[in-house]
DNA sequence: TAGACAATTTCGCAAACGATAACATGACGA
DNA sequence: TCGTCATGTTATCGTTTGCGAAATTGTCTA
């Protein structure tokens, strides 16, 4: 209810700004990404880790079930399991049911594609 | 100082391997993948943070100062200088120095030929 | 030389991550 | 159909990560 316009004391350095016109300027173009920007490192982080891409690499070769998989990579079942509910969710992988045994695969196209379009993003803006 | 060749029990399932064979021809072809696959997941963890993803952009206008990237993203300059480490540490960005400021900017050469490398690398294993 | 300011480093905390441990589910034999 | 065993998922715990506050470093200037 305070009506003075005092400015608020930003929790950062609010005096200097050495190049406000600019500052404003590359503001405005990030914000123009405020969307894409997480969805992407999303994406990257899922690719951030070495268990993950080996599952990936993995199932490449072929359907494999989770069994399998662990024994490939030379981890638990359990992380093993958790990893790949990560990766289904981005959509990178499908899973099968045969009895007691679960079968996951790679969905190559939309991984494929994902790879494709981010990398040509930050290729785009960064060059 | 036992001398009973007693199986060890893994922590993970010893027994059933469905696929023996295949298993075995996958996990040799990880193997081939053994180092780059850790440096790999190193750079995507990288890009897998928003905060580093914008300071990539702002810096791919041109030279910033700490204090202007701070400003751009809106975050203190502590938590841009820890980030801006991690990305000089992987060598994609510079640093130059004029007189208590310092100015980063983006080492694009480096940068894009690691996500080209990285990105072909990846659709080739995986197609 | 003292003071001011940009940047970094250190420390602490909250959130996210990753692997282990407990649990649920389905298959198969008695 | 009941028990038992193996597969796979969910819950739990320790570690790591990201950010902010405060202290430190280094540099310019009065």
């Amino acid at each position: 209810m305070k009506t003075t316009s005092k400015i608020i004391t930003s929790p950062m350095c609010e005096i200097t700004c050495f190049e406000q016109e600019k500052v404003a300027r590359i503001k405005a173009e990030l914000l123009k990404e405020e969307v894409l920007l997480p969805q992407l490192a999303e994406r990257y982080k899922l690719l951030g880790n070495t268990t993950r891409l080996k599952i990936l690499l993995a199932l490449a070769q072929g359907e494999l079930c989770v069994c399998d998989i662990a024994h490939v990579i030379g981890l638990t079942m359990a992380a093993i399991s958790h990893q790949l509910k990560l990766l289904r969710d981005q959509g990178w992988l499908a899973m099968r049911n045969d009895g007691k045994m679960v079968y996951y695969r790679l969905r190559s196209d939309d991984l494929l594609k994902a790879l494709k379009d981010d990398g040509r993003l930050l290729r785009e803006r960064l060059a």
